[in-house]
DNA sequence: CAAAGATAATTGCAAATGCATATTATATTG
DNA sequence: CAATATAATATGCATTTGCAATTATCTTTG
């Protein structure tokens, strides 16, 4: 056996089969919000919508004027994808552009008021999606829940944002 | 005003801004996940793999001789999506497909040595990012995060899987 | 303060995705 | 038990995605 392959055996990682699937976090967290989003996803398409569009307009609706670069790092959407969800929400009239004061190259995003409405259509489905998905859980256990979100996500984000 | 319109209003739906995007579960764990898969995409890509591929090799890792119509749910991929990845991991000898004994229309997938060692390579990287996640959560708010999440699972799910 | 390096956003392009449908086989029912 | 419905997988096709390159602007540095 090459010392390489002692030391490796030696770090004693434990193996994905002896963590178990139905223990693995991201495992889990991949598979309900697998769900989350595909049920979205029908309702989002009935609307003209997709997950990029609805997740700018999301974000829009509670922080709005946001530079295209922050609203891409909120809302979890590549740059290029992003750009192009935008030019879409323009044309539709839900969004409008405005260049920044302070430099010119950056663009920011606002919500418009049929932006907002159509956020609020689709709200009671997001938040229904939502209760079921915290279904029979209680408060206390939510609020643990969502504190061991917040510190998971300050632990894996790059931005400051 | 109309009556549904009153009706609606004293439903008290509380809206996004708020619950507030910091203390919206749904929200926290895809920003989450976004970052922890786009993290992974980078090491998969330097494999020759994608998340559907990385998935599946995952799950089978831990079951295998799985139905295509259940590793499709396991790994939550689409099943179109699922058939093509599954086309590359046969055509690279990361996996091997056979006709299932009792119905002639499915087919069991089995992960090869290969496929078995090609995922190990990846394990540690995988593991890191979870430890990453994970960083100053001690273990029984670890346990707690993990059990609220098998309830959910348990609510959202569609499949007995 | 000019040159080189970084940053904001868009766009070209190839690859990936997912819906709808095709194909084959099994289950159900009148 | 023929006819019909349902199920498992694959595939055609239009859309979506994301990397890389581009354009325009700002920042840093020798």
């Amino acid at each position: 056996m090459r010392p390489d392959a002692l030391a490796a055996e030696s770090a004693a990682l434990p193996r994905l089969g002896e963590i178990g699937l139905a223990n693995f976090a991201p495992y889990l967290m991949n598979r309900i919000m697998g769900r989350y989003n595909e049920d979205l996803r029908e309702e989002l398409a009935s609307m003209g919508l997709t997950i990029p569009k609805m997740r700018s307009l999301a974000v829009l609706s509670v922080i709005d004027g946001l530079l295209i670069r922050d609203l891409s790092v909120y809302a979890v959407v590549e740059q290029s994808t992003l750009s192009r969800a935008l030019d879409q929400l323009l044309a539709d009239g839900l969004i409008r552009k405005s260049p920044d004061a302070e430099d010119s190259r950056a663009t920011r995003v606002f919500i418009t008021d049929a932006g907002r409405s159509s956020f609020e259509r689709l709200w009671p489905s997001m938040a229904g999606n939502y209760a079921k998905m915290f279904q029979d859980i209680p408060d206390v256990e939510r609020a643990q829940f969502v504190a061991t979100l917040q510190k998971m996500l300050g632990n894996v984000r790059r931005h400051d944002i």
